[in-house]
DNA sequence: ACATAGTAGGGTAATTAGGGTA
DNA sequence: AGTGTCCTAATTACCCTACTAT
């Protein structure tokens, strides 16, 4: 049986994501924001990345169906 | 084994290979359009460098299979 | 409750992409 | 063929203060 893809997930933090694509974290959420990129938020408000879609990402593979 | 090459490396922006290199950005642009220098994009479509690729370059030592 | 580091938010300057040209 | 420069539009970086994470 399959679980939801939302769970068991390893989320990074938008400062390890831009060390990722070596941006800067503001650019992160701006990507989030516009929707290129899924983002979970905590209860605090601050954003958590998949990091299996952020390494697709990086290796050009375009992700589908991602809104803030 | 192997892991994705594109992990685990550090990026270069494109002002600073053409601080490396002594040429201007738009020259690097030119390379990696060419295959010569492989680049990944950021998702607003900005381009970053492997370090350890231009570092080689710089060293005279040629990479293949480089496709922009 | 306190301290340190990271993040959200808004606003402005600096880079970059892309085409065309010298 | 290869590089530098000019242009506009888009993307990204840095400034700040307040709040969250650990």
């Amino acid at each position: 049986m399959a679980a939801s893809p939302s769970e068991s997930e390893t989320l990074l933090t938008p400062s390890e994501v831009a060390a990722l694509f070596r941006v800067d974290p503001k650019t992160v959420t701006r990507w989030a924001k516009s929707g290129k990129l899924s983002s979970i938020r905590t209860l605090g408000g601050h954003r958590r990345y998949h990091e299996v879609e952020v390494r697709d990402l990086l290796n050009g593979i375009p992700v589908q169906g991602t809104v803030d």
